[in-house]
DNA sequence: TACCGCATAGAAAGCGCTTGCTACGGCTGT
DNA sequence: ACAGCCGTAGCAAGCGCTTTCTATGCGGTA
């Protein structure tokens, strides 16, 4: 049936165990019978079976990277990334040895989701684990989560956040990458209100994700610090982080405080639709009112007018995540770094009308 | 160290045999002893070995997604589709038994990656491989694919190809679902053509793919059809399937062929790279030019205008490869199916100035 | 009461690989 | 010239699970 070791062995007349050692090039070999295994190897197309070698080994070489919807090009890109730096020797040009399959899970967003996949990885002996995007606060779903990465720590999987706030109580994360949600939004906001906007809208993210919270505390000290904290509540609606949410958020924002001069949204896709909300209710951006997204995603220096939005570095967090997963890079102190966001002042904010 | 099977037996005073056939739900258990095994396997916090499970079973419940670019929404998005179909049992409610883990490899349309994560997966012996995107039409690499796909067909790997042409002549792919993106690109042109356009510019995809030659083949039916056919070469400029590349062939186009009225891109992302760079000219769309896609991602209707373009099912057709994949949908007569495109007719194309 | 069959549980033989330990030359050092 | 080493290669014992085959006990029928 299928090509196994012993049949590698016996025809470059070694045995098993020369041909795993030269496979797995732990152990010196003399150089002709490498040779002669390599090309035994090569003539009977062998592939190794990799559950049995997982299972004799106790460790697999699948690395595994969470995110929330594959779809959304924010996870994309990062997800990209860290696969570029996980997925074996540079471009897959040949049989480094190193050879990871990196793999990625789309949670859609469930806490359900996301321990079933943990389980899942758990049962495969993944080598490391990246958990991407922002967390969900319930505390339940926390206890649960910190309970199985330590598990998953135990047998040795290496865990690594991007874009995820530490775990509070757990020691199993290799190395935590938060992004600097609050500073960003704090920013942003300033940004608006030193163009003159005094009555803002905020269409938040859906509620108990870290990400949210952290975007819209950020706004409101910046509120705060101005002078401008109110009523805030009837200013912010929450909804998921897709186009349509952003598009009914804003008309209900727009009907609910008409004096509203400048939307923020949760983030860049909240955004256009922000804009298609503003712009069929007849408003011009920015003359009318001023939109302003997060992220920085790729379509948004694209949009009409273009998006002041800001700029979270995906990739490269991604694939700084991807190496840590890796242990190719060393965890920053503390196993935890900030990752900075910018302010992308584009065309779609400027000074109110009056 | 780690729970074993034998230690939940142990706990649960039966034979690990009884323990296996508990969980894997083949074989009649007793109603007590199943429920004995389950609470045991609870209080130990059991997580099934899977490596050691593949092996002896020899099949494992691993599958994987083959995309392109992950960062792109066109594979996020059938990805994410036929994930949810594969991953177990509803929203990961629970145990439910079917559970599988699906996984997505991103090749960044590298034919040495495409084939090193076939190898990797044959390596996990996976149970079924979804390939999305166009095919590379280098002969070298469809001989290696078929050859690659062929053992994988043997070693007992469902295979099923989605939004990609059958390959000539293999028979190791259960299903495979191809876009009609001749269908579709011949009516966006025809569409153009009837508002009156004569000198269409086209920014192709890459050489040498599937989908870019379809897409052109399409265009240039209609071009004929109209009496339109001519020197297609100066009007056609070939590029990546990204913003940048969109931006810099359309303003090379309008540089080389001033008459041109509309252009049409090759898909929506490189289409968002004309509009910029049209717009840079001091052109008005559709006024002066009209601008067309193809795909029909989230983003497209948000453009400003709302962007021309061809809907492809996306999320439909990555559901139904998710199912051809797990067996839950008999195959299409043949092995394989056309998925029909849709012409968007919006904002960015309208009738030429004269 | 004796026999047969069914339902259920256990014993044990692998699945294909890794790896600690052992074996065996040929070289070096004295 | 002999002991001791180093460089290589093989032996064999698992890794934790699945599954075939066998054993046991029970109820029903003759």
């Amino acid at each position: 049936m299928t090509v196994t070791l012993a049949d590698v062995a016996a025809r470059a007349r070694v045995s098993p165990a020369t041909v795993s050692r030269v496979l797995n090039g732990n152990y010196p070999v003399a150089s002709s019978t490498r040779e002669r295994v390599l090309r035994a190897v090569d003539e009977l197309d062998y592939v190794l079976n990799g559950p049995a070698s997982s299972l004799a080994a106790a460790t697999s070489d699948l690395v595994g990277i969470l995110v929330n919807d594959i779809a959304d090009p924010f996870f994309g890109i990062m997800a990209g990334a860290a696969q570029s730096e996980i997925g074996g020797p540079g471009d897959g040009s040949g049989r480094g040895g190193g050879e990871k399959l990196a793999v990625v899970c789309n949670t859609g967003g469930s806490p359900e989701r996301e321990l079933t996949y943990l389980t899942l990885l758990q049962r495969q002996r993944a080598a490391a684990v990246v958990l991407t995007g922002g967390a969900l606060e319930d505390p339940a779903h926390q206890a649960a989560m910190a309970v199985k990465l330590a598990r998953l720590a135990d047998a040795g999987t290496r865990i690594v956040f991007c874009g995820r706030p530490p775990l509070p109580d757990t020691d199993a994360v290799v190395a935590a990458l938060a992004f600097d949600n609050r500073g960003g939004a704090r920013r942003l906001t300033e940004h608006l209100i030193a163009l003159g906007h005094r009555r803002i809208g905020y269409v938040a993210g859906p509620l108990e994700r870290t990400t949210t919270r952290h975007r819209l505390e950020g706004h409101r000290e910046a509120m705060k610090a101005a002078g401008l904290y109110g009523d805030e509540e009837s200013v912010t609606v929450h909804g998921p982080y897709d186009r349509s949410s952003g598009y009914d958020a804003t008309l209900e924002l727009l009907r609910r405080e008409p004096e509203v001069t400048a939307v923020v949204a949760a983030n860049d896709t909240v955004a256009l639709g922000a804009c298609a909300a503003v712009r069929d209710r007849g408003l011009r951006i920015p003359q009318d009112i001023s939109v302003a997204g997060f992220d920085d995603l790729p379509f948004s220096v694209d949009a009409v007018p273009a998006l002041t939005t800001v700029r979270l570095p995906l990739f490269e967090a991604g694939a700084r995540a991807g190496r840590l997963a890796m242990g190719k890079e060393t965890p920053p102190p503390g196993g935890m770094a900030t990752i900075a966001a910018e302010l992308m002042e584009r065309g779609s904010t400027a000074a109110p009308a009056r």
